[in-house]
DNA sequence: TCCAATCACTTTGATTTTCAAAATAATTAT
DNA sequence: ATAATTATTTTGAAAATCAAAGTGATTGGA
């Protein structure tokens, strides 16, 4: 018999990868096939906006700038990304969409909206927003659970405390 | 003002992104260091119980057989899995978790339970069950509409639908 | 004014994850 | 027997990632 917890989170676990395998075939389906969910990842990242730094950009996604550099080669090379010296600062690079860049973009979110649309769509009112808060809960916990994770300290507690909790359970 | 549909939508890839982030820093911070998301998720493809064949594994964590074999190669190396020839028909291979590859197995869901049972704490019995429904039917039918795009034929139209939407919305 | 430190970025070398296609070895069917 | 099929491994290649070293540009003292 599973428990509420366990069946919560499988289910949990297994919507969100279907959520991301789905978004990977669509990409390879239609249009923009050259992109994968990681290109998508930094096109949006550097938003239909401004042209952004290398370094601000890198951070936003949590990798490094080197590996920033390389996906951006290929970007450029593959015409969804311009770059460009800034004029002041010539160490600061400047990387923006182009035209194409922004299609994508905006056809990427307009794919996810359309899912949780189709998502919502069979639940009423009432439903809908108990399902929006559920989501947007999950949301905060996991956050704050890794920003827990990030800024140390107890890291090591923390996870040996679920090993020793994981291995406890097993008697 | 956001739509209900983009808030989901945000939400669902944000948490999506913070929960791998979070399972892997965890990972990386207590037991089992030398384990990556990718690995542990094979360790529970394999499960705690009889062995399992390479195909099957495979196809289970929908990768191909070769792409598992060189996956294998490491966690066997690492003593997290145990690998044999079935004695009947020798081309099949048996693949089972060792000691501490069910140890890490458990670890792992254990992670995964905590952040449902916190979710899950805020509510009141009736909800908490009206919840896990509303999760299992939303489960089946990201499922679902998954498979479809697996099951090719309307691939193409589902998807240029979708870039066409995106484009006109432009406008 | 100069030079040491800092900054923004790129390059390099390595690892992991992944695939498709070729190779190998075992089994089954004709 | 031998041809076809099956299960797996090997090979060669690409993408995504990191840490650390390298390259220029800028800036803050001395």
């Amino acid at each position: 018999m599973p428990s509420e917890e366990e069946q919560m989170s499988k289910a949990l676990v297994r919507i969100f990868e279907n959520v991301v395998l789905t978004e990977e075939k669509s990409l390879q389906a239609g249009y923009f096939k050259d992109l994968s969910i990681a290109e998508m990842h930094t096109l949006t990242a550097i938003g239909p906006y401004e042209a952004r730094t290398m370094t601000n950009t890198a951070e936003d996604l949590g990798i490094t700038t080197g590996t920033l550099t390389v996906a951006i080669d290929r970007l450029v090379k593959k015409g969804y990304v311009h770059r460009e010296r800034d004029k002041r600062d010539k160490r600061i690079v400047r990387i923006s969409l182009t035209h194409t860049g922004k299609l994508a973009c905006r056809m990427h979110s307009k794919f996810q909206r359309v899912l949780a649309k189709h998502i919502l769509a069979g639940y009423d009112e009432k439903d809908r927003k108990h399902l929006i808060n559920l989501v947007d809960e999950i949301d905060k916990y996991v956050e704050q659970q890794l920003k827990r994770y990030d800024s140390s300290e107890n890291i090591r507690a923390t996870a040996s405390q679920v090993a020793q909790d994981a291995i406890k359970e097993k008697n």
